[in-house]
DNA sequence: TTGAAAGCGGTACCAT
DNA sequence: ATGGTACCGCTTTCAA
């Protein structure tokens, strides 16, 4: 292993200098620099992490967690990763991943052991009880959801109920007067998991303000909870003639099932669904598309806890909604 | 922070006890250990990673190069981490998150850094630039995916020959004489990934076995490469009456596409899925499904690499494909 | 069965 | 502008 005293040593400078030339932390000689920035790339010198972590404090290391349940939106949690994994290196970050099912002892456990210098916590629940323990950790934390009580804790979400409310916007728009919802599943809703009820809102409250008649119906994740939803939502009284889909899964047989009944889009039903662009274009019919940008939240959830990390004490108040 | 030299004060022992009653390495009076033990419960003490990393030269980290794009399988990324997470903790390492566009540097910044213990990597190319890196490494590996040349690199991999073979199987034992591959996007087979050829091969060479006229042909991500695709499949000549689809993406929109042509499923043409059991469920219609299972493979590398670490010296030879 | 102490490879303070 | 060195928290060898 190539350690720093073996490129002081071929440089010919003390170990301190060497420290100092990759940190910056204090003013080199041009000469010396040169020097020893040579002799790093010639033995191929990789500063040691756990040598680093022990002796400044400091891991450059983020920990993730991530739900891994598959009745959530796998492609936006990936997306996520994804963006955080890259805003994360461009920062000299590097990501440790904990599944949301270690529950919250996990948490304690990475940061006790000072694995990680902060944590972002995604798929926060109404009651998170991951909330309590995150308060008392003392690190720098970004919770990408709402809790009930985020007790001065960072948060990054998407705007859901704007997203609601612009989904029921679009149908009055185009002069629909009665407009359902199909939502995630049930289970979603009974986590508390705050997105679901968000948009919910967002979405009543838009059509009721336009005056439009609204249903709206959870869906699990089968092709015969989706036909049921329908049953309900075009069972009784005048059917509704624009449609929101909050459930990714359920989308391709819904729209199978919307031709197999004769309900022709755009004609006669015009449907919103809420997924990534890339997922509607697989599709035969016209949808409109309300994106969630699962990637934008993912780069400011590391930019958040990043300016945390430096120095930024004072926690952002509330929790912003990028969107 | 709580020190091993406060639980060892706390308790009235030497730190070096302290460690060992931790690690199991040397005998302990029965005592003495529940002695510190429950002083280690009392302060709430969790051993420095870092520390530990440099005493030990084990980080008890394994890093994980997953690749992001969004042409590759989602589902089966996700799946695959979360069992590797899940196994991996079982085993008390973590996972640190390496994205695959960071490239073979990564690999050797994680390692000369002594980031990690092990590198687990997925979708390894046919002349993959990261396996010449992974060699030099001197660090156990375990690829996701085979290479060419994987020069005695440990491999695991899903059986996409057997997956192809089977597919072509159950069209032919449903009495079907001509059938047809909707295949990966092209950008798969340019870039060599080698799932994708295997299971062409596999399917290809049961049919030709069994008799059967066959028609492949790749599908980039969207309707109208689809439909490009289904009229040339069953633009000249018969028509084939059996279709196996090894490309999740444009599954929904190829079974509206087929219904808007009058053809149904099954009557009119089998469909088999190459994808999750439980993203066949959302469909209207009767599909077969081939599911690639990439919880096992999760799994399975992870015990591959943690054996590896246990002193396993003789990597395993070759590369085998579960499933 | 237990203790003492020498490192592991950096960082950062105190000198010069 | 640079060097010397104590110390970070743990592991492990050597002694007792």
């Amino acid at each position: 292993m190539v350690t720093i005293n073996d490129v002081a040593e071929a440089a010919g400078v003390a170990p301190s200098t060497v420290s100092y030339v990759i940190s910056g932390k204090r003013a080199i000689s041009p000469k010396t620099r040169r020097l020893v920035e040579e002799n790093i790339r010639k033995l191929g010198y990789h500063p040691h992490a756990g040598a680093r972590a022990l002796a400044s404090s400091k891991t450059n290391v983020l920990a993730v967690v991530v739900p891994l349940r598959t009745d959530l939106n796998v492609s936006v949690v990936m997306e996520f990763i994804a963006s955080a994994a890259t805003a994360a290196r461009a920062h000299d970050y590097d990501l440790l991943l904990l599944t949301k099912d270690e529950g919250p002892a996990a948490l304690q456990r990475v940061a006790s052991s000072a694995l990680a210098d902060a944590l972002l916590v995604m798929d926060v629940e109404a009651a998170d009880p991951r909330v309590p323990m995150l308060l008392a950790l003392d690190r720098p934390v970004v919770l990408i959801g709402v809790p009930d009580h985020p007790d001065g804790l960072t948060c990054v979400d998407l705007d859901f109920a704007a997203a609601g409310s612009l989904s029921a916007r679009h149908l009055a728009e185009l002069g629909h007067r009665r407009i359902a919802l199909v939502g995630p599943s049930p289970a979603v809703y009974e986590r508390g998991t705050s997105y679901a009820p968000r948009f919910l809102r967002g979405f009543t409250e838009t059509a009721r303000e336009h005056g439009l008649a609204v249903s709206t119906r959870p869906c699990a994740h089968s092709y015969e909870a989706m036909r049921t939803c329908l049953d309900a939502l075009f069972g009784d009284g005048p059917a509704p003639t624009g449609l929101v889909v909050h459930n990714e899964a359920v989308l391709p047989g819904l729209l199978s099932e919307l031709r197999h009944r004769g309900l022709r889009v755009p004609e006669d039903v015009s449907v919103v669904a809420v997924c990534p662009d890339t997922m509607a274009e697989h599709h035969a019919v016209r949808l409109t598309t309300v994106a969630i940008p699962a990637e934008p939240v993912g780069t400011l959830a590391v930019e958040m806890v990043v300016r945390q990390l430096g120095g930024h004490t004072a926690p952002e108040s509330g929790c912003s909604r990028p969107g």
